[in-house]
DNA sequence: CGCTAGACGCAATAATTTTGCTTTAACATA
DNA sequence: TATGTTAAAGCAAAATTATTGCGTCTAGCG
């Protein structure tokens, strides 16, 4: 059985906690089980008897991390809103920091779960804008043409080719998006 | 200096070839780089100082098995020709060993070498798509916008979103990048 | 208030990674 | 062909990390 409350979920969080500071003093790559249930006043193995390694705790500490902590912010039009979003989506994610957290979403992620949650987060943002813009009469690309279009080229960039990424492709892929057909 | 030949180009070959053997003996989880040490005839250590970890050691395998090994078949005309393409790419990516080989190869990649290595061979092969469409006579996107609309979208599905992709996904992104401006 | 089951701590054990030193063998030069 | 130089491999001890059995604790429930 599940129990999101009590012990569990103080251990959770002082592990969590753990990575994270820890991740921040010593360095993502110097990271151990050992040193983290330390930081965390908990046994290595209660670490690796419920994360399994450290890739997978890594990976659920980096979902956190890539979760919006706040709704997209209102621009003057969907247009405008859209692009402030990718701005601000392809400068985050393709930050170091941003880089090392997807990646270590991906990594420790048997089922796909962390990643599908990420996607999810993204997905979710964008109907945010769509939404708001449909409610004042625009007419709207889906959520599933934005993915493909402008969170996808974004992510496969930051992920295959680290080079040359910078707010103008972020404003370019949304113009294209958002471009009607043709005169 | 780098010796690209004799005894070094004999220890990576022999442990490139344990790794593949052991992974489809043991399964690619069950792998332990004292277990490929063994099965290569060469003491682990040796594949300590020359791959760093394990991940490191998969990722450059993951990449070589990812060479496509034959040119796009020529069908009737670019479209036809990249919607073949980009059906087989989905199909070879998508399919269990593919996605394992894809995470392998981003995730043992410190530099990003081996990823941009991936990148790269996709995107040679829409260059010789292209490049064929354009000396008949056709009229292309560039390989950039192709790498952004079909190979995008489709290696963001496989990493972010595990269901539901099929050949019509690939048809359709690839009628999608093909269609002229409208009416 | 007790019961129960899941989660944790502890400690012994097993497996792995790291490291210093030695040896081997490619490559260059004569 | 012989020989020197040096990167890479082997070996083995040491350090670190991962696994596992067993007893204990506590949240959730009747």
């Amino acid at each position: 059985m599940v129990r999101p409350g009590g012990r569990s979920a103080r251990v959770q969080e002082s592990v969590h906690t753990a990575v994270r500071e820890l991740a921040s003093e010593v360095g993502r790559d110097a990271l151990t089980v050992p040193m983290v249930a330390q930081r965390a006043g908990v046994t290595p193995s209660t670490i690796y008897r419920r994360w399994g390694d450290l890739q997978e705790l890594l990976s659920d500490v980096a979902v956190e991390r890539l979760r919006p902590d706040t709704a997209p912010r209102v621009h003057g039009d969907m247009s405008a809103d859209l692009t402030a979003w990718a701005e601000q989506f392809l400068d985050e994610m393709a930050s170091p920091a941003g880089r090392a957290y997807i990646r270590d979403a991906l990594l420790g992620d048997p089922d796909g779960g962390n990643a599908g949650q990420c996607s999810a987060y993204a997905a979710d943002q964008i109907g945010l804008v769509l939404t708001r813009a449909t409610e004042h009469g625009d007419e709207t690309p889906d959520v599933e043409t934005v993915m493909d279009r402008v969170v996808a080229p974004i992510m496969y960039r930051i992920l295959f080719r680290p080079e040359g990424l910078d707010a103008a492709y972020a404003r370019s892929l949304v113009a294209d998006v958002l471009a009607r057909t043709g005169p």
